[in-house]
DNA sequence: TACGGTAGCTCG
DNA sequence: GTACGAGCTACCGTAC
């Protein structure tokens, strides 16, 4: 049963209620626009629902807006347990200025005890259905939650959401908690939920902060995007036209181009897989000398940079660009961003995200995190070493390879071995490390010669191979390994290059989202938000006058989230007080 | 006309 | 035997 609430005092005398309680339960539902596009600063809450294993109230907060300066401490200090609290977040603090630090997110939970999170759905309903069997309706979260009057109806399901909580929450504690944990939960988030795994602890307490990212956004010079896509627009148009006139072949039409490149130019094309010319960039490049094809590439290139400006253009909003995350984006727990993608923003367009009038971005980076964690995740101690002096890991590599001097090392033997470091997080096989050099640095090698790289780096590298091995083995007896990141996030693969890949990947997620975190609660009384993560990239907006002391703690937030899962490699990162994201360098 | 899958590009 | 992850657009074939 519930109780609905419109008067303050019984508001008030409500939450009476919960004063034993560490935790309660809670949803919200909004009267939203247009549920396409939802307008967190001018939309409003009009429920809020809060329970605890007895009582569910359901507070009219169209009616009672006075009550949120009860509610304030109230959900400040209080465990909050709810499904995909992101939303509920940006809401609270949007509309009240109420911002809860010590969740339980029930849609994270079920992603992090999911095989394959990205395939399985986690609404609250598929979350109920899997863990209780129970089916739920969601047909009122979307009706007009502005009436006068609420129907009984849309009441009694406000309810039902609190309820579904309660039943689905014990049950995902227990399977969290019953997963191997490297690392000892600690803190408040476990205090309060009993939650023990780490990797979860960490997770819940990201919510928040990734709820402000979205919230705040990333600041664009409005002014500048305006100009540069008119000035882009009107060259490519003028350049494209051109070039039709010229040769009378359209860029973007890949069997034309492939056609002229090969009869008229006489020059030699790859093929596709379905076995037609192939007439893709990289086919191109090796005839970039010629003026004809130089010019193709240069118009291909302006396309693409306009087609990425006019997505930009579509989503700023008053100088600023409001994108979503998927906290958990990928199986390594590494996020996604989209509507826009603000993790694939071309760097010749970085310059248009600028600090507003009297503020900063601090722009920091991990340096060569992957490889730091790989040489940790498995102690291999020539890399570690190589580390710990500091050196320039693909030189070195290149150097031992080639048996060669430190110092004596060619910039081309230098990219080499970039690609075959690069390969080692990947899975390389000896063909691909071929394909790789031909591909990218126009270097001809032998399928024998790029065996013997491999097997070099491994005689170098002996722990890397003796990883490779076992991994090898351990996939053909059983076709399935479960491995984990160094804070202890278990995927499940079947294939060798994740077997290899993801435990590196995501334990870099694990750092980065520790330090968000750390930053996030150092922070929070500076007035400085982190506006953008790139998976091992922080960007910080801040007062100019405090940006320094600003730094100091993003600064402290990255060393001790590496240094909590890098005992034996160096931790190294860049950052920079910068008024463009991309001056740095 | 709407949808699903793919290729090819961007970033890490 | 396979170089890892993501999103977005354009494009193409298929279904209605």
């Amino acid at each position: 049963m519930f109780e609905y609430i419109t008067n303050l005092e019984k508001a008030i005398e409500s939450l009476s209620a919960f004063e034993k309680d560490k935790f309660v339960y809670l949803d919200t539902e909004v009267a939203v626009k247009d549920f396409d596009n939802i307008d967190f600063y001018n939309d409003r809450v009009r429920l809020i629902q809060i329970g605890n294993s007895e009582k569910i109230f359901l507070y009219d907060m169209f009616s009672i807006p006075e009550f949120s300066k009860y509610l304030k401490p109230f959900l400040e200090e209080k465990g909050i347990i709810g499904h995909n609290l992101k939303f509920d977040i940006k809401f609270l603090k949007s509309n009240f200025n109420i911002f809860p630090e010590v969740v339980f997110d029930t849609m994270i939970a079920s992603q992090l005890l999911s095989e394959n999170p990205q395939k399985e759905r986690h609404s609250l309903s598929a979350v109920s259905y899997r863990f209780t069997e129970n089916m739920i309706e969601k047909a009122y979260q979307k009706s007009s939650w502005d009436l006068k009057n609420l129907s009984k109806e849309q009441l009694k399901y406000a309810a039902e959401d609190i309820d579904v909580l309660r039943k689905i929450f014990p049950l995902l504690i227990e399977k969290l908690n019953s997963l191997p944990s490297p690392h000892k939960a600690t803190g408040q988030i476990h205090k309060t939920f009993g939650l023990n795994n780490a990797v979860a602890a960490v997770e819940m307490g990201f919510v928040p902060f990734l709820s402000l990212i979205e919230l705040i956004g990333m600041p664009i010079d409005k002014e500048k995007l305006e100009f540069v896509y008119k000035e882009k627009s009107s060259k490519y148009q003028k350049d494209y036209i051109e070039f039709v006139r010229k040769y009378g072949i359209d860029p973007f039409s890949s069997q034309k181009v492939a056609y002229w490149i090969t009869s008229k130019l006489g020059l030699k094309l790859p093929k596709t897989q379905k076995g037609s010319l192939s007439s893709q960039d990289s086919a191109l490049k090796p005839y970039i000398d010629r003026p004809e094809i130089k010019t193709l590439l240069e118009i291909r290139k302006e396309k693409k940079l306009l087609d990425k400006l006019r997505e930009l253009k579509e989503y700023e909003k008053k100088g600023r660009i409001y994108g979503e995350f998927k906290q958990i984006g990928a199986p390594t727990g590494r996020m996604a961003s989209l509507k826009p993608n603000l993790q694939n923003i071309p760097r010749e367009l970085k310059f248009l995200f600028k600090a507003p009038e009297g503020k900063k971005l601090i722009v920091a980076d991990y340096s060569q995190i992957e490889l730091r964690i790989a040489a940790e995740y498995v102690n291999e101690e020539t890399m570690i070493k190589a580390f710990k002096e500091d050196k320039d890991l693909h030189r070195y590599t290149a150097s031992l390879i080639l048996d060669k001097d430190y110092e004596a090392v060619t910039k081309e033997e230098r990219q080499m071995a970039k690609a075959i470091n690069f390969g080692l997080i990947y899975g390389i096989s000896p063909r691909s490390l071929m394909q790789y050099a031909k591909n990218n640095y126009g270097i001809d090698i032998t399928l024998k010669e790029a065996e013997r790289f491999h097997a070099r780096f491994f005689d170098i590298y002996e722990n890397f191979k003796q990883w490779h091995e076992k991994i090898k083995k351990e996939l053909e007896k059983h076709r399935k390994l479960t491995v984990f990141s160094l804070l202890g996030r278990k995927m499940t693969v079947s294939r060798f290059t994740d077997a290899v890949n993801y435990p590196i990947q995501a334990t870099g997620s694990d750092i980065l989202k520790m330090a968000a975190v750390f930053f996030g609660r150092f922070a929070k009384e500076k007035n400085a938000f982190i506006v953008n993560l790139v998976h091992d990239e922080i960007i910080v907006e801040t007062k100019e006058d405090i940006a320094e002391e600003v730094k100091e703690i993003l600064s402290k937030s990255m060393k001790n989230a590496g240094e909590i899962l890098l005992k034996k490699v160096p931790i190294k990162y860049n950052m920079q007080i910068v008024d463009y994201w991309d001056e740095k360098e």
